[in-house]
DNA sequence: GCCAACGTTGGC
DNA sequence: GCCAACGTTGGC
């Protein structure tokens, strides 16, 4: 660990669970993922002691609300198989799980939500996955860079 | 609530 | 394999 470690952006409605909610939680499974592409980031590519932002979307104002860190590497979702849940997806296969999620724990509340509209003003935040146009992944890869210098704002 | 940008589905 | 229709995400 911190030899290799990496950074990484979850998006979550804080309406269905916010960064109060996981500090409430103090740990948390992050299920519900249904996108491919997401799904291998928590599948392969979050590690233990990778940090994360957390990110309100769909909010007022949507930015980054929070840190996180990666307790346990990714494990199949049972919500997938559950056709009780909300994120039931009847095409998953109990013996070849289809969907995955990580456990993070909370690490700290932003001073105060930084919101979107300005990390779009930010120098080195340019290339960043989340300003991408069009970019609606809720897993997404953040340098290095761009943590520290969101990190140095919060 | 609107709608652009995606992702997924399914007919062919 | 193409692509139209449909569903979802998420900023505004």
């Amino acid at each position: 660990m911190g030899f290799c470690m990496n950074y990484w952006l979850l998006k979550s409605e804080p309406e269905v669970y916010s960064i109060d909610d996981l500090k409430r939680d103090k740990k948390t499974f992050w299920d519900g993922v249904r996108n491919y592409q997401a799904r291998n980031f928590l599948r392969d590519s979050l590690k233990l002691g990778d940090m994360v932002l957390f990110y309100h979307s769909n909010a007022d104002p949507t930015g980054i609300a929070g840190f996180a860190k990666v307790v346990k590497e990714g494990y199949p979702d049972p919500t997938a198989t559950d056709p009780k849940h909300d994120h039931f997806d009847p095409k998953s296969n109990p013996d070849n799980p289809t969907w995955y999620g990580v456990d993070i724990q909370f690490v700290k509340k932003a001073k105060r939500v930084l919101p979107l509209a300005e990390l779009k003003g930010i120098a080195g935040l340019e290339k960043m996955a989340l300003l991408q146009k069009g970019q609606r992944l809720s897993v997404q890869p953040v340098t290095a860079k761009e943590f520290k210098i969101i990190e140095g704002l919060l």
